[in-house]
DNA sequence: CCGTAAACGAGACGGTACGTCCTGTCTTCTA
DNA sequence: TAGAAGACAGGACGTACCGTCTCGTTTACGG
């Protein structure tokens, strides 16, 4: 009985393959930034041809986009979300500034912002992919804590993520200061002092 | 008596030329976004050689900075510093969302930080243009506001300056949430509801 | 079985392609000659990219030789060796001036001479693809002669082999007298008053 | 009575300016030859600005005919006109051999001739200017030769110039052969044992 | 001995072409 | 069918010169 009619016909993909070109991918991001990274660089890197690397992503912002997910570490994210809020919060600025340390990481993103603004399908697909459900596991975190009353009920939440997750995009990108332990704390305190009930 | 160093010799450099490039940079810019923004494009919509583009401007960035500069109102924001704080902050929100309807001022934004992300020497040049002196504006109005008393002494400037800034350039670049009078009045109202001292 | 070494992969290459540049390339300089010989317009006449053209030719000269060698008839000359030596000597510059009254041919000799004096490695190319060939073929023709006992065994074979075609590129090239069937048979006449025995 | 009205007004020409100009042009020429060769790179070496050899000069070619020209001593060929037909024939080669032995020689002939193809204003000048004079003494000297006697009055005068100009000017543009003394003796040995009469 | 016209350096200007790089698509052969 | 190789059209890059122009500054002559 042959079950799904659309099932895999001729040569499956090459395992290896993919793989190579995402390394490839990210040590030339690593070593290079957004300026060396190119397509056709990633495919000789890689010793893979362009063909292998437009079959699997149509574009070099989806082969960014990848990159980005493939190095995120989901389970750490979830966890947040049973921590105490300021714990929670803490941690992800923690986790964030220690992330950005790598210059894989801040190359990345840049790279992704940079090819966003030219590219308005990017730019959908890097709100959906990204930027959304990270302010989603915000917004339920703070939601939390306000029906727990740890937060002041009165707060808009969409501007305390603008200015939070605000803060470390217009750092990350613009780069006037640094991004570090000390900026992550202060940030911290300085949020929690404006939202935190006193109990 | 300064005498001129460095005394003009040859030719002079045409103004009319000069106004030429940066009105088709603008016009191309609004119509077309960074996408179809290049040196190629604007030479030939001005009518001018890709020589006297390059003779004025190093690079792509250093001519979107000039536009940008060019197309900015220094007097609305001096004007700032003369207001009571709230009004201040107020008007600086409400400009710059007034200018950003204007495609010409997002695109160009956009392209500025795109360029940016690719090339170190310009974003060098973008921050001390643009990012820095703004920031200055914002501490010493904070400054003012703490030194007078109607501002909480204890807050990061820093961070703060972050947290506003931050919200705006976030919603700018990344597009999640609209960029509106309501958004300029939800972040004033939240924002001194954190930083205000009561009376 | 000789199995073939670096055997072809990837794309061939298109033979329209190949054609529409020496087509496009022998027609711009059929009109226009060398002053409007450019690989950008050829690749524009051919609608071809650059790109296409540069895969193949390494130079401007290096696709002049190419044009110059496809519109040679090999066929033509190899008869030469078999005609006696009068006659065959009398068919080569009536040949010549028969093909340089097509400007096609004056056109694409000057530019190749034009671009050899310019570029060394063109020069040793022109010399090895076209003079030194055309040179061993009169060479073998004269000794041949003087084997046979029909010319003067004393002549100092280079000198006459510079004396003829020299006279031949010395009118085309500096275009003081012109060539035509009367040149060729003067030519002819005279040069074998002085090389060939009498009987 | 007022002589020449188109007398000499305003600043006169330089005489310095000139002669670095030439200065600057014949070593660029001697150095790098044709390729490196370009009005901007004359003035800048000679440290004068463009308007002053363009002033003097209308074209690239011009200068270098000039070029030619002051290098040559006419004096040199004139005496030949009262040498004995051997000797102003075999003194020729060897003043022509000599000369090329300069690189400065052969860049600006083989510049001229380059020059030439590509500008048929600049062709004319230079047959006016060289080809014609040079053959029209050549053309003399063998009238004279038969008319005393010593020289074929059966040759015919313009296909003997041919052949021994063009024998020199094809090594020359070609460069298949060198030009030195052999050639020099070689081409009279065979030129004379054709056309001179046995006595 | 003074005004003026031309020469001069500097360099801007509109052009044309260069040769290179990369994009995204395509075509071919091999596995 | 995947995959490697590489051809292809197209677009832009930044550079080099071209020949012309526009400046401000000399400099010799002729009135």
């Amino acid at each position: 009985m042959p079950s799904s009619t659309s099932a895999k016909r001729g040569r499956p993909r090459d395992a290896a393959t993919h793989q190579s070109i995402l390394d490839a991918a990210n040590q030339i991001l690593s070593d290079a930034g957004y300026r060396g990274f190119s397509i056709e660089g990633v495919a000789a890197k890689a010793g893979v041809s362009k063909t292998s690397i437009y079959r699997r992503w149509p574009s070099k912002g989806a082969l960014l986009l990848d990159l980005y997910m493939a190095g995120m570490d989901g389970a750490a994210l979830a966890d947040l979300q049973h921590l105490p809020i300021r714990d929670a919060f803490q941690r992800y600025l923690s986790l964030s500034v220690k992330r950005l340390e790598n210059p894989f990481w801040t190359n990345t993103i840049q790279s992704l912002v940079a090819e966003a603004q030219a590219d308005p399908e990017m730019a959908d697909l890097f709100r959906a992919k990204v930027i959304v459900p990270r302010r989603e596991s915000g917004r339920i975190l703070l939601q939390r804590g306000i029906d727990e009353g740890q937060i002041d009920s009165s707060i808009d939440i969409d501007i305390v993520l603008d200015a939070v997750f605000g803060a470390l995009w217009y750092r990350l990108l613009l780069g006037h200061m640094p991004i570090d332990q000390r900026f992550a704390n202060a940030l911290t305190d300085q949020v929690f002092a404006w939202i935190e009930l006193e109990q």
